[in-house]
DNA sequence: GGGATATCGTTCGTATACGAACGAGGATCA
DNA sequence: TGATCCTCGTTCGTATACGAACGATATCCC
């Protein structure tokens, strides 16, 4: 069947038109798992997109307060202190009090972890490479800058 | 400081390039989320988005076994697993044993699943406008082209 | 000074997401 | 028929993701 009931019944005529795979959302979904998956091919399956979120923010601009970097790199609180527990776990990142503020709490790469996220730069700059190798050139820089727009 | 350790020790010229905030994937997920927060002010925060993809999968196509299912919708068995189980807990959807293979589990919506889709319908559409509004016309069909050619 | 307000980090609960392993059922082919 | 291989659904463990609530600390402003 290609409808659970008759077309009599719908009283809008968008119901007619909506299609999931035509959708931006699932289409999203979809790239972006995608897109995990050639994470975990290539930087092993030992480090997760949101923890290297982390380690490369914190290798480019050093440490900053905890709900900072969860902002800097797209997690709410609950979720980047998760995140941060289990990279302080593997002594990649480390902790210390803000003497400026006694709420916060600055994390920073461990002298491990900058080792560690050195390392992987070049495996992370693949990772960007195959997820854009469908699209020629001209369309990489095309669809960056639409994403952009959506955030 | 900019750097965590001084750019001679840098073997690759790579290290130099990498910006966290320019690679797809992270925009990316930062435009999903974007998403999926405009789908819950819309669509309530009694379904999710994948819950979502389950009932309009359904209610285009009617039901199909569950890992057939999870397919159609771009979910692993063990997610859809979960997924079907909630619909089910809330009885929008409905299963039966099939009878031309014993292995398979045949998911479908329920009378009430296939009134709540539908009254959900014009939601689901306005949740795909709202979040492709930031762009021009011509920009959306560029933007869903891209996108799927990398899924 | 001190009360209202805001931010910070933490915890809880729920929902994806998926790898891995498992047993049951089905298909293929000698 | 029987051995082999594949698919299906299930379960477990781990990791995001985020709303909500909480106490502790800062800040604002009267």
């Amino acid at each position: 069947m290609a409808r659970p009931s008759s077309a009599a019944e719908a009283p809008e005529p968008a119901d007619e038109s909506y299609d999931l795979a035509e959708q931006v959302g699932f289409i999203m979904r979809q790239a972006a798992q995608r897109h995990v998956s050639i994470f975990n091919e290539i930087m092993g399956s030992d480090l997760t997109p949101t923890q290297w979120a982390v380690l490369a923010r914190l290798y480019q601009d050093g440490g900053s307060s905890q709900n900072l970097l969860g902002r800097q790199t797209a997690m709410d609180a609950a979720t980047i202190k998760g995140v941060v527990d289990r990279l302080l776990k593997r002594k990649l990142v480390q902790t210390k009090p803000d003497p400026e503020d006694g709420r916060r709490l600055i994390v920073e790469l461990s002298p491990a972890g900058v080792d560690y996220t050195r390392e992987l730069l070049p495996k992370a700059e693949t990772v960007t490479k195959v997820t854009l190798a469908p699209l020629a050139t001209n369309q990489r820089a095309t669809l960056i800058a639409l994403l952009k727009q959506l955030r």
